[in-house]
DNA sequence: CCAAAAGTGTTGACCGTACACCCATGA
DNA sequence: TCATGGGTGTACGGTCAACACTTTTGG
């Protein structure tokens, strides 16, 4: 490569990352205890540093891997915040982006355990930096998206129950919907195959188990589709 | 203010600008004719360097101004490309930025006249890099934030005709709309100001001007609003 | 047998869309 | 007087929101 643009202010560039989970009741939000300074031991995203080699996008893979050992992970590009002083300890500019995962596969690797902690989205507290400001954004971002992608389907797990997915969209919403009219949407869709099988848990009669119809939704996609709950 | 991340690698930042304008016929894109290597002379968006003291907003407004003289546009960030082979010369992110200006502000400087040039969006050429690719997501930005803000004023004049918003919004989405419908949602939304005077040009009847609300948009706004097309 | 969650239909209000004719005026 | 674009109302169909009772079964 032959450098054309030597004259120019090179910039440090973070990656900072929304991690969205669902544990069939509430929304929350992976965060870690810092463990650098500065700002050492408050509560922030979970980030790095880009290096030479690689994307974005493959920074935040990065990163995401090394928390979680999980490799397939819903991921989106949210925002470049590059206000000059946005931290403190010295100009860089951060690359959010966010991340929804299914309760189920994440087990946080040992070494981690203490430092990592899941927040209700209620609950969420003050972050380093302008790591709120990111999350508002985040949260902004996946209540839009969900109404017009089915988004939601990749935090929870492969099969899950109609009840399940209202008591996601009522998270994500924070407000409730009627079940008769849910279930009448979501169907309507045709986006869901029901399994024969039911889900014990939770309730006496059971709920039927259903597994998003991916080859339908490609299809749909393909044709300029638009879905609101 | 003391170095905490030394080890770090640096980047070069890019701040690419999607500028578009209306005529009161086309949508129309600003684009340039690269005066520098790598690619020179081929057409690329406006765009420049980071700099050390300015935020990303900032360096892109520094650009537009650099460009029109015009200081107050509707500046909006698209997205952050961080491919690592994205720029030839050497590695680059770039921010990108689209912008809403009215073509009756605009005239373009004198040492511009011969390299910047408007383009009539179903007329883009081949653009440097990853530009049309940006182009297209700056496009579909527009077309989903017409549905839901108010944005489409800031293309046209401060004083304007509905058939003239009508075209304005014809020329994003690319689909004619039926103007008694038309007319009938933006006057419901109560947004628009009805002038006394007339546009004579362009009919024998001329049509009234209209002013945008400002301040009953702000109200809507704080009260969670929003509008569709 | 009872508590607790799953499952099921109908109706009225509202909104989007389709559609055709008159108006004002400069040339 | 005529050509050109501006301006106006109605009716239909589809979608959204509100609403209450029955089913299943483990304890």
């Amino acid at each position: 490569m032959t450098p054309y643009y030597f004259d120019n202010t090179r910039f440090l560039v973070a990656v900072d990352c929304i991690i969205f989970g669902f544990d069939n009741k509430q929304l929350k939000l992976l965060l870690i205890k810092r463990n650098f300074r500065p700002q050492k031991g408050k509560w922030s995203l979970v980030g790095g540093f880009l290096e030479g080699g690689e994307s974005l996008d493959q920074a935040a893979l990065r990163i995401l891997y090394n928390l979680s050992g999980l490799n397939d992970i819903y991921l989106e590009q949210l925002y470049t915040y590059g206000e000059t002083e946005r931290d403190p300890g010295e100009r860089v500019l951060s690359t959010a982006y966010y991340a929804l995962i299914r309760a189920e596969d994440y087990h946080l690797p040992i070494n981690r355990e203490s430092t990592a902690k899941w927040f209700p989205i209620e609950k969420i507290p003050n972050l380093i930096f302008d790591h709120n400001i990111m999350v508002d954004k985040a949260m902004r971002r996946l209540r839009r998206k969900s109404l017009s992608q089915p988004i939601g389907f990749e935090l929870l797990p492969d099969k899950f129950t109609i009840p399940q997915l209202q008591r996601l969209y009522e998270a994500i919403h924070q407000r409730e919907l009627d079940k008769r009219n849910f279930r009448k949407k979501i169907l309507s869709m045709g986006l869901l195959k029901k399994l024969d099988e039911k889900q014990k848990t939770g309730s006496r009669k059971g709920a039927f188990y259903y597994r998003f119809d991916i080859e339908k939704y490609n299809d749909l996609v393909s044709t300029g589709f638009h879905f609101e709950i």
